[in-house]
DNA sequence: AATGAATGAGTATTCATTCAT
DNA sequence: GATGAATGAATACTCATTCAT
């Protein structure tokens, strides 16, 4: 509203609207078949428009993954709203579903492919990312720990055996490996708690 | 120089030849780069000729892949050299972690690919493949149950978290997602005894 | 016209039809401004024909310049009609000069280029055919020293004192450095002739 | 921080900044790979500056050779400090030897490249610069044959004679044409002298 | 005096595939 | 059973330059 936000003028615009083309061509046809001509085509402009935004593809790729770890982010953070750490812990596994399975070429980049399917090495940023993610569910563990609800003491391994579960569920989903006779919902919370209970989980009650 | 040798072609070589082409250029520099020329050029063809044998690329390549197939089944029927139920549970579980670790490019195209990654939706007969290594693990599960080892009743359910299990961890693993602190097989190993503990598994020793 | 040549078609037609764009283009735009493309589009074919028969644009431009050796040694061989070794050391001059004035693009991508300039590194097979070039002045020189014309011993110091003084010559001339006041092939006898009284050449009459 | 700096822009100083980054791309990168976004970038300008300063690219690299021009002349104005006829005339070609090799890449656009090669047709005041050069080598020549050390009389196709040689070794050894058994700078004056002897000179000791 | 946005033409090259032989 | 020729679409990217500001 100053006046500098009205003299410049649709910068960010234009480079919002390229991420979002890119995002809505990978989120429809995947990483494969991205490239900067569709891109720009999409967005209405040149080829060349979108090199003054971006340095090149991979850094045109990185902006739209990072796109989709704000997503994530913003499901697991709606996970602290739980009242109990027992009811944290849930809805967190219940949020990586959530994402998973409302954003599945998201998911599909951010966890499923490996280095040389994407080209795009995993970048620096990506991997803060994630570990932050595995803070959190550190931090979910550890508090259940606390109140008595999981075999102590907390540890990465921990979350790892949960997040390992969680990522094989949904990924054998994703990839059609699980045909459809139970709603993939009931099967994932209901593996989930399976997993849990090997943790030694005291809470009963599933979400 | 057999007559045998002059009067039947070498048809079969050649296709299989091609296939092993394929496969190797794949195993080795992955599924985005193989190319129909490479192929022929490494099998000492025209491009052409390939062309005579599988009827595209996507033909060739579900050729490869059910290469993978034969791999994966070898590995599991080694399970059954296992003396008991539990025995044959955990070796079962122990060939899966060896194939993936030890085929790492056949485990991501048969297991951790998403549809337009290989543009080859999965063949009919890759599915029969999966459904019997599912099978397979039923009636490793199905055997411990009877045996007392495994709350019963037997379902494929179980299976289900059980090879979600695995696959998580595995694919995790391979998009490397987990830092090496500890070996791989050690945290493998650890992991499937939580999850089986979770569904009540009475043996405690593991291989 | 053996049912061979007839059955194989145009193949060494398109290949050299291909070449001969090549040629014109870069003889009548320069090598900066040749590209794949306006090859093929001359050629009356599509763009990837070319690559059929060439493996990049390098290769394909080093055929070119293949041609312009080719061209280049026909003009040399002439000389060799001279009656005396000191007809015959003039006339090699003289076919020096006709060739550079006749085919200058040709002349220089061949001596005047810097190596960053032409991007393709002078291939061994050019180096090969200078160096042939050079032993075959070499030999005029030698055999004029033979016959008490030029100071001996026959060296190929000598050989680069005559061919620094052409080459400079005509290099000065196709950059446009002389004027045009007297016609340059007069120009061009005269000063070789000064250069070779230096070499104490003893044959007063040139061509 | 003087008011003079800050009233008067820098407007010169801009220019001045370009075409050095200019001529520091084209001396370590060669003409081939300078484009104006390199220029600028270096400059520590946008883009488009430059055009502010300079028509087009060609303008700008007109400018640069013309920096060679006042480099080569440095060189050649030294060559004034010999106290006789001969000395000077001698240091002139050695110069002309010392400018090539020490500013390689300025003598290859000044004298070694062909009109498509810059795309920049050789500017009227380079030309000039060139005619000057030539007078100045005209002079050392006159002033030899007033003095009885060259036949006479005194001519601009001496002097071509004398600039042709040594242009021609010179650019036969940038282009790399002469193997370096011999180092360079002997082969150089040596075959100078040659030339000289052709033309009648009668001092013997070269510098 | 300088900037940022955008363009359009151009670059080499890779690929799967069709066709005639 | 295999080959060679050729195609057309696609790819990322570079560049000089125009325009509005």
């Amino acid at each position: 509203m100053s006046p500098a936000t009205v003299s410049a003028p649709n910068q960010q615009n234009t480079k919002t609207r390229i991420i979002e083309s890119a995002r809505d061509i990978y989120l429809s046809e995947g990483l494969q078949s991205l490239s900067m001509r569709k891109v720009a085509k999409q967005a209405g402009l040149s080829t060349m428009a979108t090199y003054r935004h971006f340095e090149n593809k991979d850094d045109l790729i990185s902006h739209v993954i990072m796109e989709g770890f704000r997503i994530f982010q913003s499901y697991f953070y709606k996970a602290l709203e739980g009242k109990t750490p027992a009811e944290r812990l849930i809805l967190s596994a219940d949020s990586y579903y959530l994402f998973a399975t409302e954003n599945p070429k998201y998911y599909e980049v951010m966890f499923m492919s490996v280095s040389h399917v994407t080209a795009t090495a995993p970048s620096e940023q990506a991997q803060d990312l994630i570990r932050a993610s595995i803070q959190f569910l550190y931090d979910r563990v550890a508090e259940c720990v606390d109140a008595g609800l999981l075999d102590g003491p907390a540890s990465k391994r921990q979350v790892l055996h949960l997040w390992s579960h969680s990522h094989g569920l949904i990924s054998l989903y994703l990839s059609g490996h699980i045909d459809g006779n139970t709603p993939f919902k009931t099967l994932y919370q209901e593996s989930m708690a399976v997993m849990m209970k090997g943790l030694g989980f005291k809470k009963e009650k599933l979400s």
